[in-house]
DNA sequence: TGTACATCAGTGAACGCGCGTTCACTGATGTAC
DNA sequence: TGTACATCAGTGAACGCGCGTTCACTGATGTAC
């Protein structure tokens, strides 16, 4: 930005300077405490600005959903990239999931809420698939390298659901152990690689049969 | 209620009634749509009634998350009763922690947002242990069992997180799985047992070190 | 059994506020000639 | 290089609405005597 940029009427970039804006309002006020009009006040735009470019609220969150999932993609893959070994992979996959939500609270507080978004928007629904498949395709590779027999759907779903769960409820997670005297909690990127290492471990395992 | 109940002054047990109003709003116009005034509506009272028994809209949910979590207690620890093998029995409870949630979607809904609920109220937090407890010594016993050594902590957040996610992503999970042409999903009781099963496997296995 | 009084539960009118939406507008940009 | 015009981005005043909160009130219940 020059310094001119402040009182230019064209903003250059408002759609995006208002999904920013979106995830910070989520990230500080809680999803119930969003509004069109507070985001457009951080932008520093007029109020109807946003349903200019997104229509309405639900618009504007889809839009941010869908920046989330595609910075979940990339990030996730980045992370996978050298790392031969299949189980090392997909614990790298796992860490590098869970740092990006706790890094981007607001845009990936919005990235499943059925109530914001529009899911079935058709890029909603190729960003979740790209994100989707990486896991999938991960958790394939390890079926593949070690002869397992099991579900990789399935078990793409189990390592999903346990990620996800961990953002949400780490911030409980801790709370608990500290009012029961447990040490504190390793950070949440190295739980999501204990969490992963187990999920391996259970998929895996001779034990389980699907 | 008898015949005159509808007339009355006296609600009878209207803090009861407007937890429930509550959890329907949440069910079917989601936590971003929730307001006293629709509560008060549904619950047949003055907008001013709730106010009167809860204070503000954070204090009516804390109520409703209550509820819920105790609810999930008794639940789980039923599911468990009159099951020896600790295995089968944390499958059991797994199973009715999902069931209960999507039983009764908008109680649960509200279960661990942070931005709808007091968290340091005495009662939440009494709550959330009740449930945390249940099933920790659920996965103890697998432990002392199996004479394995893992981390019960850890493992018993791994279940919370895993049965978590499940809830809030099995809507997200079959989309996938039907877009990708794969068979329908189990139904998502099956689904915590599978999980359950596979996180048992993941936790006790010698490969894993904690 | 009756009366008086305190307490509690719920009412309904009033208020000010922030919200989403609409709409005629203005400022800036780009293109055709 | 200059002018005219179309298109797009963003404005700001206005509107009606549902919200939370307040408050003097009324109806019902329970208790003391």
């Amino acid at each position: 930005m020059n310094p001119a940029d402040d009182d230019r009427y064209h903003h250059g970039d408002l759609p995006n300077a208002l999904r920013r804006a979106a995830a910070d309002v989520v990230a500080d006020r809680g999803a119930a405490g969003f509004s069109l009009r507070e985001v457009a006040r951080r932008a520093g735009v007029s109020h109807a600005a946003p349903a200019h470019h997104f229509g309405d609220a639900t618009g504007l969150l889809t839009s941010v959903a869908i920046e989330a999932l595609e910075h979940m993609h990339r990030a996730v893959t980045a992370a996978a990239e050298g790392i031969d070994d299949p189980r090392a992979r997909l614990k790298a996959m796992g860490r590098a999931y869970v740092e990006v939500s706790i890094s981007n609270p607001g845009h990936c507080a919005v990235a499943f809420r059925h109530d914001l978004v529009h899911e079935e928007d058709p890029a909603y629904l190729a960003a979740s698939d790209a994100a989707h498949g990486a896991f999938f395709e991960a958790v394939a590779a390890i079926a593949e390298h070690e002869g397992g027999h099991f579900d990789v759907g399935l078990a793409t779903s189990l390592g999903w659901a346990t990620l996800q769960g961990l953002v949400e409820l780490y911030p409980n997670m801790q709370e608990i152990g500290a009012r029961h005297g447990q040490g504190p909690m390793p950070a949440i990127g190295a739980v999501a690689e204990q969490f992963t290492e187990m999920l391996i471990a259970g998929m895996t395992s001779p034990e389980v049969a699907t």
